[in-house]
DNA sequence: AAGCAAAATTATGAATTCAAAATTCAATTA
DNA sequence: TAATTGAATTTTGAATTCATAATTTTGCTT
């Protein structure tokens, strides 16, 4: 009984776990608050009010001030002070500086993932690939978006570069809701869906510095796109 | 005299001007925060006590809460709940992860700035870079350094991307302490200087595939000598 | 009724307060 | 004397309060 108690401790003390952190109320909000963001609930240029969002959540105004500030730090709001926060509204110069700094980030991304990407890993993406590309023909547009992004968001992970990912997911989340959005042409998905199967041959063929080329050519490619998105949404007055 | 004012008026309305925006308290401390941990001042993995820092800004902690906060979201610092902040110690790991990512970006500042560079910014830098030689061959390393941050920082304004200047600058700033602390061998130093001079005539040339592959593997030959520093670092219980 | 000015209201920035958690320190026991 | 328990102190997380800036409303003038 002694024994095992002091085996117990012994292992308590020789495991080093990652702490349990509960997560700090701010954190949570902030959390929450990306997701209204992205869903569109809270619309870009709109004024932020503490109070509602206060009420909303039920918390004080202190943390949801501090999780404002995080966001602000991210980009995705902007503090005027003394008048509140609001949504940054993505310019078409936002889009055009974002993508070719996204667009390196994928590209390192690519060629970092065929270094080390396991068989399985491969396996897994052309499963995924495949999925897509039958929404595609089935023009289900969510889908295909969602689907896509989970296949650039693995090729991430695959590459074990924590840095990068977070890196990568910042600016992504900053354009998020415009990608969503963005109703390509069709001709333009039909390209897009050309461009992803020379990126899963690449992959496949662990060929890292092809890879690199393709998501980069690929990522400009969407740019247009996106811009021609933002350009709408700015002379209807719903901007994003 | 109305009439000035009237013109005064028509001037303030018509030219639309950046807000100017008193700087909010905790964007200020924030800033000086950050000094505090690149000067080595704030030592990593110490806890950063609330009050302590309160006092010394003669402020309350609302504030400085609030910039802990987007000090934490920038990576520079550590939340651990219900137990303070903590400057955040770079490992050798995180330094594996931070060098891609930078050499990509660098990569990327190289290839736009030969795309858009003045030949007055060339001269420019090469007056640093000329500069920066002649501290190399005194063997005055802190003003070595700071020259040569200077013409990595001058080369990113170039590009006018600011979302690619705060990215990067950012990450840099995790590393910041280090690099500056780093005491690379002559040997080290030598092979540099060479890599600066290379990188000076590819941006002369306005190579900027060429400029891009060099500043890439400049920050990789770097990123050795900073593991070195952190790798002793760590053993002489001083770490970063 | 439109335009303007002043008062009233509301929202924000930051200090203070309060409750809970962590740390310190002293007393006790083995 | 070393280890451990439990109270006292300190520190943190979050709510509340207070002062000031911004906004809205009201009432006046033309």
């Amino acid at each position: 009984m002694v024994a095992a108690i002091i085996e117990y401790n012994k292992d308590i003390n020789s495991t080093k776990d990652k702490p349990i952190r509960r997560l700090l109320l701010h954190e949570e909000i902030a959390q929450r608050l990306r997701w209204l963001i992205f869903s569109g609930e809270l619309i870009p240029e709109a004024r932020v009010q503490e109070k509602d969002l206060c009420d909303r959540f039920n918390i004080s105004r202190t943390p949801l001030r501090e999780a404002l500030k995080v966001l602000a730090s991210e980009g995705l709001i902007t503090l005027l002070p003394n008048r509140g926060a609001r949504v940054t509204r993505l310019t078409s110069e936002d889009a055009e500086e974002l993508f070719p700094v996204m667009g390196a980030l994928e590209a390192l991304s690519g060629e970092l993932a065929c270094a080390s990407i396991t068989d399985s890993q491969i396996a897994e993406i052309k499963a995924m690939h495949y999925q897509m590309a039958l929404h595609h023909t089935r023009y289900e547009r969510q889908e295909y978006f969602s689907i896509n992004q989970k296949i650039h968001r693995k090729i991430l992970e695959t590459t074990g570069n924590t840095i990068l990912a977070s890196v990568y997911n910042s600016l992504a989340g900053r354009i998020r809701r415009v990608r969503y959005l963005a109703n390509i042409d069709r001709a333009r998905w039909d390209q897009a869906m050309v461009e992803h199967a020379q990126i899963l041959a690449a992959l496949e063929a662990r060929d890292g510095v092809k890879l690199a080329g393709l998501l980069k050519s690929h990522l400009m490619r969407t740019l247009a796109a996106v811009k021609a998105t933002i350009e709408v949404g700015s002379s209807e007055k719903n901007g994003f």
